[in-house]
DNA sequence: ATGAAAATGACAATCGTTTTCATTTCTGGT
DNA sequence: ACCAGAAATGAAAACGATTGTCATTTTCAT
């Protein structure tokens, strides 16, 4: 996981506006709405220059990706703790977990088989109690 | 959960023929995998047809819904005994893996927040011992 | 057999996302 | 300040999964 420039000064102005706009957002936003965030301010903003500027924050961990049900990918702001999400398939309600479990399982399973460098992807879906 | 007609002998035609291929799969599948399945077996059928039939498998509560990390939905027979994969990322082979420990972090999460009908998504990725 | 209703599938349309490429902005060296 | 090369930008095209359209075919009760 090489990265090149942490600290602030070094990132892209995109990519800074677009982490003011998940921060004002407060939880997940689509590419279209975080353009929209920011055009409805004003300023000039290209969707490409949206997409390009979360992808490479997804990169350097610093938001979170999810899916909603129609496919449309979503984001947010996250710490650098590795955690997982519950989400209710009916309103889209989220929940952050731990994954104390399935950290052990992937590097239990990864050594079994010879892999290195194991990385994991698990989410939960379901129906929340008031959906 | 209204079931109208749960017997086979009500079921569309292709909704048949759709199932018969997530049997014959044993996990996920994506629409367009399904189709290449029964395509690939003689059988002439129509994409469309195949969204159609697993919209509405979906939709009887036969087929469970997921997304992959792309957005392309995927489908699978529900109550199906599931597995998971691990994916070397340099060459792509795929070793197919038990997930016991998740199903029990799954079901114990969901239950731990009021979540019912959950289902999970895991998937690990790492470099194999030939690369 | 006959007509109504459902199912089918080729094709076009839609929508989120990525790629392309020409232009603009940034950067460091002189 | 000037310039060349690198990086960033964005409009438009390309792309891929999914859905809508509509004419044709099949099913089924009569």
């Amino acid at each position: 996981m090489a990265r090149r420039g942490t600290c602030w000064s070094r990132m892209k102005k995109s990519a800074t506006r677009v982490l003011q706009s998940l921060q004002h957002a407060g939880g997940f936003a689509s590419a279209q709405e975080v353009h929209q965030l920011i055009t409805r301010q004003g300023e000039r903003i290209g969707l490409t220059t949206i997409y390009r500027a979360l992808q490479s924050l997804q990169q350097e961990n610093l938001v979170d990706v999810l899916r909603r049900d129609d496919g449309e990918a979503i984001y947010r702001l996250c710490g650098e703790a590795h955690h997982h999400h519950l989400v209710c398939k009916e309103c889209g309600r989220t929940v952050e977990i731990e994954g104390g479990a399935v950290e052990k399982w992937a590097d239990s399973v990864g050594k079994e088989h010879g892999f290195r460098d194991v990385a994991h992807s698990a989410e939960l879906f379901g129906i929340c109690s008031k959906c």
